[in-house]
DNA sequence: ATATATAGGTACCTTATGTATAGCAATGAT
DNA sequence: ATCATTGCTATACATAAGGTACCTATATAT
């Protein structure tokens, strides 16, 4: 139906992108859904508790990651009605089971480093405008 | 020495914002990361060959992904000096290494769509300001 | 002579991301 | 009584990333 991949005749294909798998990609793209299902894996976190954990994240960007992932059924927001606001957010079955792979790339970088590093440091001298971004 | 994390005492830690893991997470959180290693672990393919399987992808796009992928060590970029030009990519050993990750987080997309599509639909009436966007 | 294929490059515009600031509503300090 | 503080979010604005469209060079095919 989406695929036209023998290997998976009628199943979704992220390749094509027309494929709503492929927008599920799209949404894993992101370096804070990373983090955050990263962090929430460790068990149920307030927002304040994220910032902190997630260094470098602005408020603005974790509130639009939260909603991201709660939209997509990845977390639960249970919002408390007292003053200080208290909102409390939680990894569903399914961000769960998702937080195990995650969990695996974010090691995989860390294990890495040294070669990444060594294998850049290679290629700067001639910079071959790999956009000179990250 | 990055991390404070009594779980890794000395080793690299991606929550935290001045670490190398970071730039690694960070270039690894791109859709066309995903796709163009997972194009290439089925095997050494040129440059229009890729374009032909990650649908959607422009020229740009595929080129600026490979060379950053060039750069830290995950793919081979062979020339051939002949007319017209022929470039072909491989996955390096690090790169087929990562390529399971990635390949596993592909197959999880395809495989929960039906219960993203669900939770989207589900938010979609409120639409609560979840940026709109993917 | 015109068209096609290959592997890109460049100019431009739009969208996403990041920075900084402002808001609410009650509580505690001055 | 006024003012700052708290936790979470909203808004306005600046910048960087991503995407679109068109261009190059050469050889072969039509």
């Amino acid at each position: 139906m989406y695929s036209n991949d023998p290997d998976k005749p009628f199943g979704y294909d992220a390749f094509r992108r027309e494929c709503m798998s492929h927008t599920v990609l799209e949404m894993l793209s992101s370096k804070w859904v990373y983090l955050v299902v990263g962090a929430l894996s460790f068990g149920r976190r307030r927002h304040g508790e994220l910032a902190r954990k997630v260094e470098g994240i602005t408020p603005k960007m974790l509130t639009q990651t939260l909603r991201v992932l709660e939209r997509d059924g990845l977390v639960l927001r249970e919002v408390f009605p007292v003053i200080p606001p208290r909102v409390e957010y939680e990894l569903t079955e399914l961000g769960r089971n998702l937080a195990g792979l995650l969990n695996e790339i974010r090691a995989w970088s860390e294990r890495h480093v040294p070669e990444i590093v060594e294998a850049r440091k290679q290629a700067s001298p001639d910079s071959e405008g790999a956009s000179a971004a990250l």
